[in-house]
DNA sequence: AATGAATGAGAGTTCATTCAT
DNA sequence: GATGAATGAACTCTCATTCAT
């Protein structure tokens, strides 16, 4: 593969990606055919193979896009951030507009996290979040800003509020993602006990 | 379906549920054919029609009695408490112990939530746990002991913690459930502020 | 694969094999679908699958059946025989005899001796025969009873010339497998020179 | 097709045969595609149809070059011999040279052979070697100086010798042409008897 | 002369399911 | 209850060939 590609050529590319990631995402990947997904743009059966060299290698590429551009979402949203807890406040909001506006993309990354042959490429993307989520809360629990607690742990519990949140309140109950992300950051940061009256005996 | 068995006859049926979990766990549901089942036991095609109508009816079974179990696990274990926060934590410790006993039926249990056709199972029986929770942080809202916060939401943002931390921490790096438990509770109720020294400025 | 067949069972594969020899034969072994052959069967395509790993398996299996079917021919024909001249005159008769029976699989050896999947398969097959003609003229050569010569490079020799011939005189032109093989055999023990008149200077 | 070429045209074509001559020899010729061949020489897939009407055009192309070159090679080794013997000779040295030279060749017309939109294109080149062969035994046969034999038949098993030799010590195992021709040449016109010790008795 | 793009029939193969025994 | 055999639609992928540029 790697091909040099005429603009047309690139556009045809693009749409097979994006005709593909919809119907990947809304019928799953397996019972999706190439077939279906030729037909669907109205081209022959050749012209997916001769963009990409198998489904598989399509649902790759779909996928590292993604998982590319959630990660240069985030990495603009924090930019210039220097305080810990910001920076996670500001990826955590990134992540969840960024959920908002793929929520195809989002359906493939954990169907994708679900099969052995995919699965690397999503914990390979989200290394670099967690990686960074990890410095930070590293960072604030050496200043002592935050309790003690294992960072990459916690860099992981928020990675699985975020993704689940994501999917129950933003995809399937239309919430806006802004009004998710002050509940998500809340809880985050918070906990449960954070700011409640202290019992009385 | 729906058939009166002998004890042999549960038996069997017992042994390709067994056998069929394990494989579209690891291998996953589509990739794993009906001949690979049937062949792995040493048995015939018709035994598996026999006891099932169909490949899909065998997975949907499967999610039933999983899910089934990890709500009797979390009910045993919640059983006779009476506070709501220590009922959230012991079930958090109930999930994540199951979690460490039946791998192959979380793995399944995920991957069936990105299958439309099994999706409504899980949240099925996901609903019962969640409906559970979010009366308890209803109840610890009103009577004052945690901070004002949605309690739908507060519940689902447990069930995301406990869900990812249970594939990322017990699965993939095996550390034991009791361990993983203290720090998810944790984090699920202090948060990552609480009893951190308060900016001195 | 390597199934346990009932006898009905053994038959169809056999079919398909007969069936399968004589398209390869005239049609050329790509040039034949799988689709043709269960379709001249009048079957549908999962039984072909059903029998052979693939369309490569089933042509490696007729070779193989075949050659070891040529070897049983000669080692029949040569039973009992001490002679070395002779039992390599009843190899030769052997070979035509069996090439006159079996038309098509001669054409498929020939063949399967091109492409190098199959090759190996051929030669294997033709090691045997070699190697007992070269023990044959190694004998002869050494008793005094012909004249010095390589007797690898005669077994082969020989060989060259039988199949040839074979493929020429009793395929093409139809020629009685009997009479070919008293002229082979003349040519083979006495050259063109033999018996001829002494140039009277 | 039948195109007047530029000089570079030409050169282009002969650059298409050259590389698809070796690839059909080496991966067959169904197993090669067009693809392949414009991709190694990395040019357009129109270049291909540009010089050639089609793949089989192709490869039939090549089989008349081939033959034509190896009755140019024979013809020049025996121009000027009389004697018929010494021309039967010649041709086999001839043979064989140029088998060693051209190896590829050599493979790519014994499949043309087993092919039926082929073969009649290798009959038609060896009949020319056949004929003359035939008439050099018939002469040789009519003046007494070999052994009373069918002169055709002497010729076609004179070929066969010849190509199974070529291929298996020549190609296989590259001993050099003229040895082999030595030992060829030998075996055609003695046999195995020729020369030996008569048995005493 | 040459390119990249496109075609679409057809290739080999798989597989959930059914059936005769 | 259980088997091996059979089905045939559907699958992924290939490929000789054509075409617009």
């Amino acid at each position: 593969m790697e091909r040099r590609l005429t603009p047309r050529g690139q556009q045809r590319r693009d749409e097979i990606v994006a005709f593909a990631t919809v119907r990947f995402a809304e019928n799953g990947f397996h019972p999706t055919s190439v077939a279906e997904i030729v037909g669907g743009l109205g081209v022959g059966k050749g012209v997916f193979y001769w963009y990409f060299a198998s489904k598989d290698e399509l649902l790759a590429e779909i996928l590292r896009t993604a998982l590319r551009s959630l990660r240069t979402a985030q990495a603009e949203a924090v930019a210039g951030e220097l305080d810990p807890l910001r920076r996670i406040e500001l990826a955590i909001r990134a992540a969840l507009r960024w959920s908002e506006q793929h929520r195809h993309l989002v359906t493939l990354i954990q169907f994708a996290s679900t099969d052995d042959r995919f699965a690397p490429l999503v914990s390979l993307g989200e290394a670099v979040a967690v990686r960074d989520a990890t410095a930070q809360v590293a960072a604030a629990v050496s200043s002592g800003r935050v309790r003690d607690a294992d960072p990459e742990f916690v860099a992981h519990a928020v990675l699985g509020v975020t993704t689940h949140i994501a999917r129950e309140f933003i995809h399937k109950r239309g919430r806006p993602a802004d009004d998710v992300a002050d509940a998500t950051v809340a809880f985050v940061l918070d906990g449960l006990l954070a700011g409640a009256i202290s019992p009385v005996g």
